[in-house]
DNA sequence: GCCGTTTTCGGCCCGACTGTTTTCAGTCG
């Protein structure tokens, strides 16, 4: 519980979110009725990906106004934005076992389970129950057996391993290859990959997919038998799952192609995007599942499709990209036909965010212009690290101006095809002023502004930083806003509605980081921050040539953000930014 | 706990697989 003298420093969104999901989680351990522990978490999902500021809404009384949210968890999620404790949540949770809550991360183990081992052995702990499995005590309760008893040794042992979510890209990886081998199959009439990994989220749990097949026995042999499978955990008629080497699960699905299209958009998600489907198949007087769309009553009627567009025609919704299947507004915008058109990765021209070896990057000027020439890009912005960021070997003013001749020198000897924009990544000091003296930025093509140190600062402070920085003449967009690192590092403290709302005042952009480990600013605040009027540009932060392609995980984070090409900078033309550079400098 | 153009009460998305059973509960997505 949070002393009073914190009593300031409000419960934000997130937090908030992760004791809504423990509730939860106290329920369901409980016995509770099961949709009471999906309105929880369904609240939970709710704010995570709430755009608004939560103080405002709780202050004009708009809380409850939002489907999901009730009477009852509007008072709760109030109670914790301001006390920063919940009494409910206090008690619940002091009266569970914690051990208890951990036993649920192991693979196979859930509430009931738990609870009987609970209840009937006594065990608090995972330590615990690994010593009962060892001595065949698990295997002699009820509804349990031995295999279920080496199951829960086995998922104990390799629990951490299992448990890791994995950055998209690499994800992506690794399903590349199972998916062109199950498309080479000759059984296998159509192949693809669904779940978030379709979807495009920044992080992957695991990896679905989907064939086509009348003949699923073969498919099934060689999916459960290829390289790198650790273990096979299922093995059925239509599915089966297997844990890869690398820790990260896959399932595979074979059904028959009358049924792929139902099945690939069922598969793919979100959850609460189906939820949500079902329902309006319900209002129109239909049953929605991964095997078809049937009339409610008696009939069984399996209506045919060719595309999982026919199956949003018939719902009476335009086409649901799979980015944009996170169950928030998309539903709404398909059947008002307000969905947007989202930005492509071939309408980007060139990216501005990126390192040579004169800071801290591994490739040269001529290097990267080349890599990016390769790409086809009109032009390349370099971006190298400012004198604080010393372990960078960041430029002081001497090497920028030299940088600058340099990169006037390349453009004028019209090696490359591709124009070269002299930038900086200047860092944000710990007071909000900018690294490099005003006369030399101002001598720049652009400044990217961006925060290398000082990640501790209060949410105040370092909100008032960042803002002061996007207040300087000099300023051309926002680094990587919020300096998290996926699976590895939070994101510091900072109101980023305020920093949205400065930047939009001041002309700024707020980039996409699209390094892989970063997807910075994340793709849950672009829709409204973009209808405000906010503008992107995406860029690789590239410290090598080969890594210019992280724009693609951008242009990713963009169209799950709902973001056209009018949104971000980098699809203009070069004569547009060099017109809107050469007016903002 | 949430929700309502048939409902303020009685529903709440739906199916596969496993391991335990001998017809099904628990887990998972």
């Amino acid at each position: 519980m949070r002393s009073i003298f914190e009593k300031l420093d409000l419960m934000d969104k997130r937090e908030i979110a992760a004791i809504l999901d423990e509730i939860g989680v106290f329920l369901e351990l409980k016995g509770e009725n099961p949709f009471k522990v999906r309105a929880y978490q369904s609240a939970a999902r709710i704010l995570d990906r709430l755009e608004d500021d939560l103080g405002e809404l709780i202050k004009a009384k708009q809380l409850r106004s939002i489907k999901g949210i009730g009477a009852a968890l509007a008072d709760n999620i109030e109670t914790l934005h301001q006390e920063g404790s919940l009494p409910f949540y206090e008690e619940l949770k002091a009266s569970i076992e914690p051990g208890l809550i951990e036993m649920l991360t192991i693979p196979g183990l859930g509430p009931k389970k738990v609870k009987a081992v609970y209840g009937k052995l006594g065990l608090t702990s995972i330590d615990q129950l690994r010593l009962a499995c060892e001595e065949g005590k698990v295997a002699a309760l009820p509804g349990f057996g031995k295999q279920s008893q080496a199951k829960i040794l086995s998922g104990i042992e390799h629990r951490e391993l299992y448990n890791q979510r994995h950055l998209w890209w690499n994800a992506f990886a690794i399903a590349e290859p199972i998916l062109e081998g199950l498309r080479k199959l000759k059984q296998t009439e159509k192949a693809e990959h669904a779940g978030s990994l379709r979807r495009c989220l920044e992080t992957v749990g695991d990896l679905d997919f989907l064939v086509a097949s009348e003949d699923p026995d073969p498919i099934m042999h060689w999916f459960t038998h290829q390289e790198g499978v650790a273990e096979v955990t299922a093995l059925g008629q239509t599915k089966s799952s297997i844990r890869l080497e690398s820790g990260l699960q896959a399932d595979l699905r074979v059904v028959p192609l009358k049924q792929f299209y139902f099945a690939l958009h069922h598969f793919t998600g979100s959850k609460d995007h189906n939820v949500m489907m079902r329902q309006r198949a319900l209002s129109m007087g239909y049953s929605l599942s991964e095997w078809g769309l049937t009339p409610e009553e008696g009939g069984r009627k399996v209506t045919t499709i060719k595309s999982e567009a026919a199956l949003f025609k018939k719902l009476g919704l335009n086409y649901i990209p799979p980015e944009l299947r996170e169950g928030t507004a998309e539903i709404a915008a398909a059947e008002k036909g307000t969905l947007p058109e989202l930005v492509q990765e071939e309408d980007i021209r060139g990216v501005f965010h990126n390192h040579t070896t004169a800071s801290d990057g591994r490739h040269t000027l001529e290097e990267m212009v080349a890599a990016a020439q390769d790409l086809g890009w009109e032009y390349l912005g370099i971006s190298d690290h400012s004198k604080s960021s010393v372990q960078a070997n960041g430029l002081n003013e001497e090497r920028v101006l030299r940088q600058i001749e340099a990169i006037e020198k390349l453009n004028q000897s019209k090696q490359f095809k591709t124009y070269v924009f002299s930038g900086i990544e200047c860092d944000i000091l710990k007071d909000g002023d900018l690294d490099l003296d005003q006369s030399v930025l101002e001598a720049l093509d652009y400044v990217v502004i961006s925060i290398h140190s000082g990640f501790t600062q209060d949410e105040e402070a370092m909100t008032r930083r960042i803002i002061k920085a996007i207040e300087h003449p000099c300023s051309t967009m926002l680094g990587h806003p919020t300096g998290r690192l996926l699976l590895e590092r939070e994101p510091y403290a900072v109101n980023m509605q305020k920093v949205i709302d400065a930047a939009i005042a001041n002309k700024v952009m707020i980039e996409i980081n699209a390094n892989p480990r970063r997807l910075d600013m994340d793709w849950r605040l672009w829709h409204k921050a973009a209808e405000k009027g906010l503008m992107t540009c995406i860029n690789p932060d590239a410290h090598a040539a080969e890594r210019l392609i992280y724009y693609k995980a951008g242009v990713q984070v963009a169209r799950k953000g709902w973001l056209t090409k009018e949104s971000v900078f980098n699809t203009n033309n070069l004569k547009s930014v060099k017109n809107y550079l050469l007016s903002t400098s």
